[in-house]
DNA sequence: TATACTAATGACTACTCGGTCACTTGTCAA
DNA sequence: TTGACAAGTGACCGAGTAGTCATTAGTATA
């Protein structure tokens, strides 16, 4: 799919942009490294902002996608914490380049919808992470819930900063089972609520929430483009098809799902898929 | 002390920063807010690199020493923790935008020894927490004191951001109590350690930690030029001596301590006094 | 008022940056 | 071999930058 150009791109600047910043590299290093021409990268991408742009696009999706799916699948509720702190800290540990970038630009830094774009992703993050606590703990922490989320991206953000600033390897295996204790202590602990129901409707105020059928179709007509012939690109289409008017039955829309929610390609359109047909 | 000029600058300097980041904003930007021309501005800072360190500076230095004196003063360990919480949170409520620039520039984004001097700042209060936990909780969290200190850590970090991306009025009394509840929790029920004293040993590994006496003669001659003739001026002119050559008692020492740890010029030398002399 | 001195100015320099485009190179089918 | 078209090049442009310095304004002293 001609991806080679923009790949080589994407993974010399991820690495520039951890060491120094996005503004504080320019077009030029970035064709230095690539051994390439500064025409030939404006062939690949129109700025140097969609460059960062298709960068976050990729890795939020991905990892997004990834942890979603892993709540979804694993049914064993004793493994779920333990399962989702080690694939956290090991993406991290995997993708450390990327994790400073997003420490490093997570403000306003330049463009807004931008800022609206990493607001969002971060939303469905912590969406995610609600569902897991609720089907985890219950209605024990219905009044405490919200905290209890904070909480554990709490951790998430300080234990991840290890992976970042210091290169030595970390046992995951022992982050992730230490810190499932100290989730499930406070869960069975917690008395008093800091972020109340009223407080986290006043967050989400004006934040769009909701992908359109529009946006899920662009997504999906973006992914066929992307993937060559093969049985997830025809289920793809089928479940174009069904998004444009349902015909088929929940297990038949289920089971297109499954074709393609593993193909590296289509895991976001899955997530986005999973959401809207409402697995 | 003809600071006057220098406040004003770093004053809407801070503010054109949080709003646009450092190297988003030009010096024009700066002087024109400040309605004062180009030349002015380089009469009062060597460089634009020096004017985010002499902010980055007066905002840590400050809140570090004041977070130290509230632990050392503080006698009831019942108040402790939650006084702890209340003060951080205020801080960052009333200093959100030099927050935002914390946040926004946390990394090595240019200089090397402004990344050290970050990192040093950091361990100090790495410390003071340590030293309040140890102080709390006593030999029950030996093995899980440094996972109990990122826990707050990560408490402080995650609703920090509260204060930074949402500009709703929050309860900090509240808040306080609830991270007190917390961190209790935490402390009596965690057994499971991921950081353990080895490998805290291993992060410290290469940072300086201890002040040597000549910075400290610096500070202290940095912080006479500061303020103008009076009881604390004197007092840091004895402690002065008392450091060159020790003649007086340690009742003595920490009298002259008290005298100027509350004046607003000598938060910052009084807390490296402090630890100097071992208060 | 004249003098001396500091504070302040803004036009200016030297430079870097993102982005463009006339041109060259490589690769096909005819 | 030719021609057509896509892929790739790098000199160049305008905009904007940090930092300088000859000049001026303001002020206190003699």
């Amino acid at each position: 799919m001609h991806m080679t150009k923009k790949q080589l791109i994407m993974e010399n600047a991820l690495e520039l942009f951890a060491e120094q910043g996005f503004e504080a590299t320019s077009v030029q290093q970035i064709t230095d490294r690539c051994g390439i021409s500064k025409g030939a990268f404006y062939l690949a991408f129109k700025s140097k902002d969609e460059l960062i742009l298709a960068l976050i696009d990729h890795f939020t999706t991905q990892f997004t996608s990834n942890i979603d799916y892993l709540v979804n699948t694993t049914k064993d509720d004793d493994e779920l914490l333990y399962k989702f702190y080690y694939f956290v800290f090991d993406s991290f540990e995997r993708h450390s380049d990327f994790a400073k970038i997003l420490i490093k630009e997570q403000m306003q830094s330049f463009n807004e919808d931008f800022m609206l774009k990493m607001r969002s992703y971060d939303q469905m993050m912590e969406q995610t992470i609600l569902l897991m606590v609720e089907r985890l703990f219950g209605d024990a922490v219905d009044r405490t819930k919200h905290d209890l989320v904070y909480s554990i991206k709490g951790f998430m953000k300080m234990y991840s900063e290890l992976f970042i600033f210091y290169n030595t390897p970390l046992d995951v295996d022992v982050l992730a089972r230490s810190l499932v204790e100290k989730t499930e202590i406070l869960a069975k602990h917690i008395i008093t609520p800091f972020i109340t129901n009223e407080l986290v409707q006043q967050f989400q105020h004006g934040i769009c929430k909701e992908v359109s059928v529009d946006q899920l179709l662009d997504v999906i007509e973006r992914t066929l483009h992307d993937i060559d012939a093969s049985i997830e690109k025809d289920s793809l289409e089928l479940l174009k098809q069904e998004l444009l008017e349902p015909t088929l039955s929940r297990p038949l829309v289920k089971g297109l799902l499954e074709n393609i929610q593993l193909h590296p390609h289509c895991k976001w359109v899955a997530y986005l898929l999973r959401k809207h047909f409402g697995f």
